[in-house]
DNA sequence: AATGAATGAGTCTTCATTCAT
DNA sequence: GATGAATGAAGACTCATTCAT
């Protein structure tokens, strides 16, 4: 992710070698762990450093302070996301403005609710973040990769496009936040999901009509 | 709000006397303000009571801790928050759809948009509380006002209401949060607004056709 | 009690009138039932008040201070004790050593095991106390009532009656407390203090003995 | 010491190093220099950590809260205590009935005497302290020590050592506590010790003899 | 005289960060 | 490079005491 973040956020050091990596990677999931079990107030150092087998030391070798370690951890969560994403995105180049909807709802929806633990988790670490950046680079490939997909649609002509797109990422990526939140039954959710696919297909096709 | 919340945490005291409401409510105030100008992180009793012009111990008197009083400044929130959106509702039986869905969005959409920062504050002071019990009674309220609001339309006749009555709000709810969240320019918000209402009243119609 | 305190832990004002006896009376039975019910350091002049159903003003114009309500009722506390006890002696007058033991050990005995919780409540409110005053003065009547008792012993003649007087009362209040500290099952304590009046007897059987 | 104290009260690490030995020696040590100095409401942490020269912190790291402080204080008080008493004891295995009741008093009174500023300060510090698995294991000691040590008697033979046992424990330990609490002067002091001990000498051979 | 709201110094405890080993 | 003991500022919360009503 090109975010370019405030400086002090950065991470000490980039791992390169394999042995960092796997210790940045041990350390992030017990971030995650310590997040889930115990709740972001009692996120600290200790606890994150004790629960990834090393030591506090060696944390801050890899990140200068515990902001950074958040961030950096943020940032991997929607580098993968975006990912995720956009390979979506990319498998439906070409085809019917349908499967294009239903590609983006379930590729956004499921990457969220996989792990619904995890996601709220990380939702709570991110607050008094000053990730604006961070926000706005995957904005912007959410962007990039949703307006290309629409773009290849071989019937639909958006006459705003970017509008177009900027709705329906608002919608979907915002319903899909609120349902989760509300901690709705599994089949309400579902139910839910569905319409919202309905509802923005009918808005794009409205939207591309010639 | 009937949320009838964790008994730890109740405030203390119900303000009755002139006296004590005005110190919850500069309490109350002190909170937003501490918290919009040092962030979540820097909101401290010590801070807060500072700030209102009383001491902790009063302070004290009012919330049993501090949770106390996050929880019950978003209960005031979300009460006030909800009376506007069942007022502009109430004030739309029997109307049109198109200005039932651009009473909702635009009730819903300003309330949370005139003082951005005060609904970021909120939200962020919120994380990591125990309000299941706060959302459940406010989504219980936003459903009630609704649903009767779309039972009393002249022409539409819905199928399943519940369902494409949460769906409605869950769209209308969240998209109003990623795009405030993104902090894109207000030309741009007031165009996907319009967008969004345009969605809705399209989703409305199809849903209520008979 | 004769007990000339110092100063600052008198209490404000001696109680005449009945009203205030009673709230005074009050006060001491709710200073009691905390130090039970909560722990010496959970006993807060606040809840004192609310448990004997007066204001905390008004708990400070009978007592000074926290301190001097804790002083006044170990005060009273042990001028019933005392009480007690001499009552006990004086009735032995005359009688044979055996009863005198019997009728000591009895009345302090019971006097402290009565309720057993009360005098550890107490015991443990007394510490830090500055309390040597009290103490002087309660010993001071024991020695004197003790004394007055074994002098009018028909057969026994002490050569030094003062110094089998102190040992009399050291063994036997030492004895008390630490059984009860141990907290021994009752049958256990019933056996010991068969054996301490035992032995108190032969002891001043033996110093007796002309 | 096996006294197996409630989890909540166990030392956080215990101290294997010399390093660390020495900080827990210091911080015993300046607990009870506080105590005396300052006495037990006076007794906070930050007072103690500043006078033993190390930090909260660093307290905080051996003790995880001030009560554990004050248990293991204890805990180390009674463990020496007993050892004392034990070993006094031991040496008089086989010796004659007036030599084991001058030594257990002696050891007993000495212990408690030499430094009865401590004394008095650990008792004062053990207030509503959760300390009857501490009193019961010293207790228990105690036991069997003298025990062992009447058993050994050459001439005596008791019908009912366990009874003489508690009895001849409560007795000592009670009146020596009774003592130094009434703060008689040392001469006094003296003579009620000599009579104590020929009265618990004179218990044990009537209770003994064969 | 009685009340009880208000005060704020003082407590315990946590935790990000450093640095000697 | 790694470690984890040490630091101490800062936070939540309590409670004896006062005083306006």
């Amino acid at each position: 992710m090109d975010a370019t973040p405030p400086d002090r956020l950065r991470a000490r050091k980039k791992p390169r070698q394999a042995r960092s990596s796997a210790t940045v990677d041990a350390i992030f999931e017990a971030t995650i762990q310590v997040l889930i079990g115990e709740g972001r107030n009692r996120l600290t150092t200790t606890r994150v450093a004790e629960r990834a087998g090393v030591s506090v030391g060696t944390m801050y070798q890899y990140f200068p302070h515990k902001q950074a370690l958040i961030y950096a951890l943020n940032e991997r969560y929607l580098d993968r996301l975006a990912e995720r994403v956009e390979e979506a995105c990319l498998a439906q180049h070409g085809r019917s403005t349908r499967e294009m909807v239903e590609a983006l709802v379930t590729a956004y929806w499921d990457a969220k609710t996989e792990r619904i633990d995890v996601t709220r988790a990380l939702y709570a670490s991110a607050v008094e973040l000053d990730n604006e950046a961070l926000i706005g680079a995957f904005a912007a490939r959410m962007d990039a990769a949703t307006m290309a997909m629409l773009r290849s649609a071989p019937t639909a002509n958006y006459t705003d496009l970017e509008l177009v797109n900027v709705t329906l990422l608002s919608v979907v990526f915002g319903t899909v936040r609120n349902v989760f939140e509300r901690n709705l039954p599994p089949s309400e959710q579902i139910a839910i999901r569905e319409q919202l696919t309905a509802m923005c297909l009918s808005y794009l096709e409205s939207s591309g009509a010639s």
